[in-house]
RNA sequence: GGGCGCAUAGCUCAGUUGGCUAGAGCGCUUCCCUUACAAGGAAGAUGUCGGGGGUUCGAGUCCCUCUGCGCCCA
């Protein structure tokens, strides 16, 4: 116990813990561990791309709590990291940082220096290049950006074991994301089509059901005629659309419609256009909206979609990847009205329609004016349009009642924390209205590794295309050749061609088990030995993404729940109760926080918000924090400034036994939270306990410890102080990293981080028996506070009147109170309630 | 429109299966340099537990209902 310095103090701990929990290799994963001492966490790999935020260290500090008790608990942890640094947030950080663009038309230029490193002007207009010197940019900058991360987790103190480190990008994750793609493909669980896909016309890719949103946007309704092909007048629709009209297949109205149900099978004229559509009837058509019956368009929206598919309608497409109104008209269409609107933007064919309508007088009133819904890519600007293109699909259970029902079966066998988290899982895979889009049209990410042979007109046979063996994976089809072929028949009539597109992100990132696990790598059996995961801890907000699309992979090439438990983490709010957001300005660095109150502060304002609850940002909270580090250290140096005790020395004291009992309690309370994922409620017991362990039980036995009723007395005391002060070190350990082995090493030489959790002290002490001495002591006080004395000041006489069943309490604390308040002479009487009277001697 | 969550002191929040005068911290007021800690300690004031109804010997806690806020989905 010589190390205890003269004056305890946080600063500058981190570092030499972290350096030297790094060096001992204490968070090193024990292969050697059977699956039942394994704890295996599926850590989410943040997006590298994106800033540090304290929505990060707050979400991975929860998840290391859990990992740390886990550890303390004996089980061999498995805490991977990983970087999601694929996909397309990557590749605008790329453009933004070094001022270029993708443009697969440029050649590849050997040693390309990009035009900036950071920061380029606003006025510079990015520089097309190369694919091929695009991805070199995406890894150089991935790079750069995975060290920020990690030093930041490090500073953390995150207890992950940095020798299972992946990224979504590198090699070993293309193999596996690969390797499961084609095994999907095997069974029929994957499948390309030429279908109708919501497209971003900005970002020029497909975008899947997951990755939409409604935002309101302002539209109006403008009401046309159409012309009844036997003459007999007009029928009036609404659309909000009316630029589409050339795209117009039918009319559609409710089949009990009475308005509407004569004219069912009879035909129309489009204006402007005269095309001949048939009146049809479906009950997706509502009879309250508009005038009740509705153009379909390919495509206005998906509900275009429905029932372009069911009613088994022409297609009439006239806007392009663009964005803009195609070319050519569509079959039927007549080419000079067309004509005036080919080549522009929507908004554009819009106002050039009404006009057109105006004129004519086939739009009647002026347009109504609306807010509704509209579609957008979560990281678009523009809304999205529906074009027809192959996409390659994972069967999620959007098509299909069979396996959607056992897609929510899996997600109920996953216990979640908190648990009604699992409602958003069920709504939204029952919600689900097609399968998973995994194909992107990007460039930075996991080819699909397939590719097509070419027939003699060039065209590609997509039902048939040219697999890899697994051993050759990863490939990259726009660079490796298949089975079979040369180099030079590469988009060649009766050659190949490569299939173009990556996965989305999420497509490899829901194999993140399968990736950190080794899973078919060769691991040396470590995935039958950290699969399925123990817990998945990650955001609520991406439930519907990575959590759903994560039991799809699992359910499909395993046969089971990916993890046992998800753990889910909310959202930091400002102050002001709002979302934290960047554009206003109130995103404060981890960093700053770390240097200002310690890392365990801000762990400790972490760990005070409960499971799955947002939780608002708050300085004071890492100023407790601070507090509650720093009074670790100070009571850990009073305790053991006492030295050792004689070996075998135990607390007899039935003051020693009580707080051990009452001690117990808190090791059995903090043990079940944790095991349940509850690091607040373990943090809110155990600080509690602490703080009534320094202000009450300290101060109340702090001179029989300094041995004045002698040393057997003492040594009851300190045999106590020493106990209750091992366990308070390791219950703080998970939460408090840094301060607890800070004051952990005083005493002992092993990390506190790989000691046994504590268990109750067994002690048969009467937990309350303490109590009615604390009170009196604390009357005590408020009396010398009340005649504004010291606290040392001395008390003449004290009558304590108690009810006779507290008397052998208060006998039992009666010396040590005597010390503690300074008391000169202490009598107890009968009395109906506990009340005092306090004569203090009047200093002179 | 459907689903879920939240509402307790000025602020941020605990309050497990119903059970003593509803708690903590911050902030506020007063006092105290005391040999673990002044980035400390001792003490004090502050509540229609969102409104209404019900179950119960007993409700912050369970049920119904209303109001407000938030999130997810359409």
């Amino acid at each position: 116990m010589a190390n205890i310095p003269e004056r305890p103090t946080l600063d500058g701990i981190e570092e030499r813990w972290a350096s030297q929990w790094d060096s001992d290799g204490i968070y090193r994963f024990d292969d050697s561990a059977v699956r039942a001492d394994v704890f295996s966490i599926d850590t989410p790999p943040p997006t590298v791309s994106g800033s540090l935020h304290m929505g990060h260290v707050f979400s991975y500090t929860h998840t290391d709590t859990i990992a740390r008790f886990q550890r303390m608990s004996g089980k061999s942890v498995f805490y991977p990291m990983g970087w999601d640094d694929n996909g397309l947030p990557t590749e605008r950080r790329v453009q933004n940082y070094y001022g270029v663009r993708c443009d697969p038309s440029q050649p590849y230029q050997a040693g390309f220096e990009p035009p900036f490193r950071g920061d380029p002007p606003k006025n510079h207009h990015a520089i097309p290049i190369s694919r091929p010197n695009f991805l070199e940019l995406c890894d150089e900058l991935v790079e750069i950006d995975e060290q920020v991360f990690e030093s930041l987790f490090r500073r953390l103190g995150l207890s992950v074991d940095w020798n299972h480190l992946y990224a979504t990008i590198d090699e070993r994750s293309r193999r596996v994301s690969q390797r499961a793609f084609l095994r999907n493909l095997a069974r029929g669980e994957a499948y390309s089509q030429e279908a109708p896909t919501m497209w971003d016309v900005d970002f020029q890719t497909a975008v899947a059901q997951a990755e939409m949103e409604d935002r309101d946007r302002p539209g109006a309704y403008h009401k046309i005629a159409f012309h009844k092909t036997d003459g007999t007048g007009d029928v009036l629709i609404d659309t909000t659309r009316p630029e589409l009209l050339a795209a117009c297949v039918a009319l559609v109205a409710h089949p009990d419609d009475e308005r509407y149900r004569p004219l069912f099978g009879t035909t129309v004229r489009t204006p402007l256009y005269g095309v001949e559509v048939p009146i049809v009837a479906h009950e997706l058509a509502q009879p309250d909206k508009g005038t009740g019956i509705a153009m379909i368009c390919t495509f206005g929206d998906t509900t275009d979609v429905t029932w372009w598919r069911e009613l088994d309608l022409n297609m009439r497409p006239i806007i392009g990847r663009n964005g803009r109104i195609l070319a050519d008209p569509p079959q039927g269409v007549d080419a000079e009205a067309y004509e005036t609107i080919a080549g522009l933007n929507v908004k554009q064919a819009q106002r050039t329609i009404v006009e057109q309508l105006q004129a004519s007088g086939e739009m009647l009133g002026e347009p109504d004016p609306i807010q509704h819904p509209v579609k957008f890519y979560e990281k678009g600007d523009r809304p999205l349009e529906i074009v027809t293109s192959r996409q390659w699909y994972i069967r999620n259970g959007g098509r299909g009642a069979d396996l959607r029902n056992a897609l929510v079966k899996r997600g109920g066998e996953i216990t979640w924390h908190p648990s009604h988290m699992q409602h958003r899982y069920d709504n939204w895979v029952e919600g689900l209205n097609g399968d998973w889009l995994v194909s992107r049209q990007r460039f930075f990410g996991v080819p699909i590794p397939v590719w097509y042979a070419l027939d003699a007109d060039g065209e590609p046979d997509h039902a048939r295309p040219l697999l890899p063996d697994e051993s050759q994976l990863p490939i990259d089809p726009s660079t490796d050749i298949p089975t079979g072929f040369t180099a030079d028949q590469r988009n060649q009539p009766n050659g190949f061609m490569g299939d173009p597109d990556i996965f989305d992100t999420w497509a490899t990132s829901s194999l993140s088990p399968q990736i950190a696990g080794l899973w078919e790598e060769d691991g040396a059996g470590l995935f039958d030995r950290v699969y399925p995961m123990d817990m998945r801890p990650q955001a609520h907000d991406i439930i519907r993404t990575w959590l759903f699309a994560t039991v799809v992979r699992s359910h499909h090439e395993h046969g089971k729940a990916p993890w046992a438990h998800a753990a889910l983490s909310g959202w930091i709010l400002d102050p002001d109760r709002k979302k934290m957001s960047k554009s206003k300005g109130n995103v404060v660095t981890p960093i700053d926080l770390f240097d200002q109150y310690g890392t365990d502060a801000v762990r400790y304002w972490a760990a005070s918000a409960r499971p799955g609850t947002d939780t608002a940002f708050s300085e004071d909270q890492m100023k407790v924090g601070r507090k509650l580090a720093n009074k670790l250290l100070n009571v850990s140096k009073f305790v053991l400034s006492f030295g050792e005790v004689p070996e075998g020395t135990q607390a007899t004291d039935p003051i020693d036994l009580s707080m051990l009992a009452k001690l117990d309690a808190v090791i059995t309370e903090a043990t079940s939270a944790f095991a349940a994922f509850d690091y607040a409620r373990a943090l809110e017991r155990t600080e509690s306990f602490f703080w009534w362990f320094c202000d009450n039980y300290v101060e109340l036995v702090k001179g029989r410890a300094y041995a004045t009723r002698g040393e057997d007395a003492a040594n009851s005391a300190r045999a106590a102080l020493l106990a209750a002060l091992s366990a308070i070190q390791r219950l703080f350990a998970p939460i408090l990293p840094f301060a607890a082995e800070e004051a952990w090493r005083w005493w002992n030489d092993a990390s506190v981080h790989v000691e046994p959790w504590p268990l109750p002290t067994g002690t048969q002490g009467d937990p309350s028996l303490i109590d009615p001495t604390l009170e009196v002591l604390a009357l005590v006080r408020r009396a010398k506070t009340e005649a504004k004395v010291s606290q040392r000041a001395e008390v003449a006489s004290l009558q304590v009147g108690a009810p006779a069943t507290m008397h052998e309490a208060l006998s039992a604390g009666r010396d040590d109170l005597t010390e503690a308040g300074s008391i000169l002479q202490i009598l107890v009487r009968d009395a109906d309630g506990l009340n005092c009277e306090i004569e203090l001697v009047m200093s002179t």
